[in-house]
Order: structure tokens, then sequence, then C-alpha cells
DNA sequence: ACTGGTACGACTATTACGTCA
DNA sequence: GTTGACGTAATAGTCGTACCA
């Protein structure tokens, strides 16, 4: 008759790394990567995350892009981070400098009035593509487009959005009063891409940080920071996603486990029945580690080893000894298979 | 040192808009 | 042209923290 004990397999499949490789080599052409590893103090983690003592789940996900995507998107490397020129020696990006033209994409004229601390300049953002909403309200506004309401909608947002500075943000805003609704613009590829590239150097911002990355980007601070936010909401997303996926395996794997134990015990039940001489053995306990999970095998009477045990059992598999003479390290026993 | 008020930033849930199949 | 799904910008509410009187 043959007994396997085989506990503690399950680590295998779920390699715990102490620090998540940032993979600079990624290949992945999407640019984003997910990494097995316990984490315990990422680069990009947050001081908000690390001061709530979130814990740390075993996969963490780097959704962060891969710095070679946007390198290669913008090898004229017009995009520079403000906060990184000054880590990388590059030159300051000032509030006179010409950050907007750096931009090919925001060509739209800021406004002369932008203040050095507003964003009133910027809100003449906005980018983008041939489809941007603003510039088709910003076409309305300026041509005097009377498109029937709709057109005056426009052009009370473009209002808001030119005259909307950051105090304006809270509170009530002039569309409320007017019940106009809210238009939602869409950055551009370029502007996405130079924020994904910041957020992977902080996932917050500063107030100097956003400042100088709304002026960038020819965007308001404000949407610097709804930007930040919803990046960081996504990423959270996914995190839970992929943690939740891991909990899936880490159950399925203790089912399977639950299962074979359970078999185990009751051919071991049968064996005692049916073989009452092994039974004059010294008592076995198995002996678990709630921190490691790993099963060490004593005997209650005289710790015998359990290689005699295996050997008087006639075992061709030994079993999976990992003692623990620290008992202070390793609590009581939390199992006990059989007597 | 303690307390109440205020400002601010971050987070979360939700809404609303743009895009695409 | 219409519609529903999806991604995401934007909003509102809440909470924690720092600062100040």
């Amino acid at each position: 008759m043959e007994l396997a004990l085989s506990l503690g397999e399950a680590p295998k499949s779920f390699t715990l790394l102490d620090n998540t490789p940032k993979l600079p080599n990624n290949k992945d052409p999407v640019g984003f990567c997910i990494a097995l590893g316990a984490a315990a103090s990422s680069a990009g983690k947050s001081s908000e995350e690390e001061r709530r003592g979130s814990s740390d789940p075993p996969v963490q996900l780097d959704l962060l892009p891969s710095t070679p995507v946007l390198r290669s998107q913008h090898p004229s490397s017009h995009l520079r981070i403000p906060w990184l020129n000054d880590a990388l020696g590059l030159e300051r990006v000032t509030s006179e400098a010409p950050a907007a033209r750096a931009l090919d994409v925001n060509s739209f004229p800021v406004a002369p009035a932008a203040g050095e601390d507003g964003d009133d300049g910027a809100a003449l953002s906005s980018p983008n593509s041939a489809v941007s909403s603003f510039q088709m309200d910003f076409c309305l506004r300026n041509g005097n487009g009377g498109n029937g309401g709709d057109g005056a909608a426009a052009m009370m947002r473009n209002r808001r959005d030119v005259e909307g500075g950051e105090g304006n943000d809270r509170g009530t805003s002039d569309d409320d009063e007017n019940g106009s609704t809210r238009k939602k613009l869409r950055l551009s590829k370029e502007q996405s891409a130079f924020l994904e590239e910041s957020f992977k150097e902080h996932t917050t911002l500063n107030p100097k940080q956003k400042l100088a990355l709304a002026k960038q980007l020819n965007l308001r601070p404000r949407q610097v920071e709804v930007w930040f936010q919803n990046r960081r909401a996504r990423t959270k997303l996914k995190q839970t996603e992929v943690d939740c996926e891991y909990l899936k395996r880490c159950c399925d794997t203790l089912t399977e486990e639950n299962r074979r134990l359970q078999k185990e015990l009751q051919e071991l039940r049968a064996l005692k029945t049916s073989q009452p001489f092994y039974m004059q053995l010294p008592a076995t306990t198995l002996t678990m580690c709630p921190s490691c999970e790993r099963v060490a095998t004593n005997t209650a009477a005289n710790n015998n080893d359990a290689s005699q045990i295996a050997s008087a059992l006639s075992l061709s598999n030994k079993p999976r000894i990992l003692p623990f003479p620290n008992t202070q390290a390793h609590p009581p026993p939390a199992q006990k298979a059989h007597q």
C-alpha cells in the first residue's frame, strides 16, 4: 500500500517576489504587463496607499505603459515631463517656455491672458483630432454659428471652458444654473500618451507638477487632475480584477487540496480498521504553519523522525517533512490528521 | 495641549459623452 | 440612420489630513 502526503505545492504556481520588476525591456506592443509579486513597496505606489496600509496582493498588475512605446511614438522627444527634466538634467519647461509648441497636436491658440497659476489660458486647449467636440464648439463660437439651441449650448460650454478656472470646478457651475450639459473632451493620443508617461513616474501630482503638465499639454489643471484620478481608478480596478483572479485560483487550489486530504483521511481510516497493527505506532501529528502553510510531521510521544514512521508504514514516498523547531515562529498545531 | 473651522487633495460612485460595431 | 456596448472625461459626494485661530 502506498501513502503519499504532499501538502503545500501551491506556491509553485504563484511565485512571490519582493519587488515587482519594472520590466524595462518589455516587448509587449500594448505596453502593459502583469507581474506576479508581493510588491511590498512598488515604486509607483502612492504614499496614500502606503499610509492606508492596503494589503499588498500577491499579484501585482503593472498597468503602466512601457516607455519604449511612447518613445517610439515620439522619436523627436517633443514630450518632456517637467519634473523629469529636472531629474535628467534637461531644460526645465518654465511658464514662458514654449511648452505648447512642443506638442504639435495642440496647436490651438493659447489665450494670451494665461496666468501663471490659472488654467484659463490652457482652457483653449484641446486637442485633438478632427472630431474634437471642443473644436467644433470653438468653430461655432468663432463663426457665431447659431445652429439652434445646440449651438447656443455649445457656446455656453465654451464659455465655461474658457472662463472656468480651477476655482469654478468646485461648487456650483454655470452649467447647472443654465441647465446646459457638460461637454466631454477627448484627449488626443499624444496627450494621453504623455499623461501615461507622467503617470508612470508619479501616480499622484503635486500642484506644481499638475500646472506644469497642464501647460505642457495645453490642458486645464483640472483636466490633468481628473485624468490622474480616473487613471488611478482604472489601475485599481484592473488590480482588483487581477486580485480576484488570483484569489479564485487560490480557492481552487485549496479546494483541490482539501479534496485530496479528505480522500487520504478516508484511506487512513480504512487502513486503521483493516490493519490495527500500525496503530500501535506513536501518534503522528501533522503540524501546519499558518504563515507559510507548510506541514511538519511530529510524533506526539517522542518526536520520532517522520522517516521512521514512513519506514514503519512501508511508505514508498516519504512525506514532505518541514520541521518547525521554533514554536514561537510557528504556532501550535493547526491540524491533527490522525492519531 | 486641545478643539473647531477651513482648505485641499484623494478616492469612489455615478453621469454623460464619443466612438464603434 | 439607429442602437447598444464600451471607454473615458467629468461631476458630486465623502473622507482624511494639515493648518490656523
